[in-house]
DNA sequence: CTGGGCATC
DNA sequence: GATGCCCAG
């Protein structure tokens, strides 16, 4: 071995190369991502740019400066009442077109709202600031975000304790000809959509929400709809890796007997 | 919980 | 730009 050692190297160039290719295509698109012992639930990307932070991954869209969806695991165990300071919006410094600056919300009248809410990440100061990146943001009235839009936040941390977990897609609906607001043009949505997948019962469920952006004192199920309606305006493919046949009932399904509201 | 504005350095 | 303080739904 040791007079051929060019052996040697080629082989573990070899291995690493077989496990690092194994490992990027496990986090492409659509395809599954191993998180510790459970499975995460990706969405396809409209965009091309699907970043994976420590505690959530996001579909970046360039023309409207904000993320298409959040996606996140948020397991019993995350939720929990440590209190961290709010730190400053930071660009994402992993999306390569240029994240938002937060001066873009300064002075325009909406709030920054968190996409993956800080209140699901505050089992760590490190998941709590990684919220705080202005790929994980969207312009929203302030009476719609500390409204409606919190009511059902609150609720899928209840039901993320009721059921040890549940996955969550969260964004803006996307589309052309929106108000904008900053010198980089973000996009204000006029709908907003949250999607909750829980599969700790060994059978899949699924529950979807869309809100149009203004606040509500309406009931948080009579926004419920199939998620099929909600890739219908966005074009996002939600659960791909499901199995087809499950895949389209559930999304079908606007039912929500099997939630406890 | 969800956030903002303003003064200060 | 970063920090602290006071504010509202």
């Amino acid at each position: 071995m040791r007079k051929k050692p060019i052996y040697s190297i080629i082989a573990v160039v070899l291995v690493v190369g077989i496990y690092s290719y194994d490992y990027f295509l496990n986090v492409k698109e659509g395809e599954v991502v191993k998180e510790n012992t459970k499975t995460f639930y990706l969405p396809t990307s409209t965009t091309n740019q699907v970043i994976h932070h420590e505690n959530y991954s996001l579909s970046y869209s360039e023309p409207h400066e904000q993320a298409e969806w959040v996606a996140y695991e948020l397991k019993a165990s995350h939720i929990q009442y440590k209190n961290h300071k709010r730190p400053y919006f930071e660009i994402d410094p992993a999306v390569k077109t240029g994240a938002a600056h937060w001066r873009n919300y300064k002075n325009s009248g909406y709030d920054r709202g968190h996409l993956c809410p800080a209140g699901d990440r505050r089992f760590s100061k490190e998941a709590h600031d990684e919220t705080f990146l202005t790929s994980n943001i969207s312009p929203q009235e302030h009476e719609f975000n500390a409204g409606v839009w919190n009511r059902l936040e609150q609720k899928v941390r209840y039901w993320a304790k009721r059921n040890d977990g549940v996955f969550v897609v969260t964004g803006g609906v996307l589309q052309d000809g929106l108000e904008s607001i900053g010198e980089e043009g973000v996009s204000v949505p006029k709908q907003f959509y949250k999607i909750i997948l829980d599969d700790s019962g060994g059978e899949i469920k699924m529950l979807a929400f869309l809100l149009d952006h203004k606040d509500s004192n309406e009931s948080l199920y009579k926004f419920v709809v199939p998620v099929d309606s909600i890739e219908a305006i966005t074009g996002i493919d939600f659960f791909p890796e499901l199995d087809d046949a499950i895949e389209n009932k559930l999304e079908a399904s606007s039912s929500f007997k099997n939630w406890k509201f």
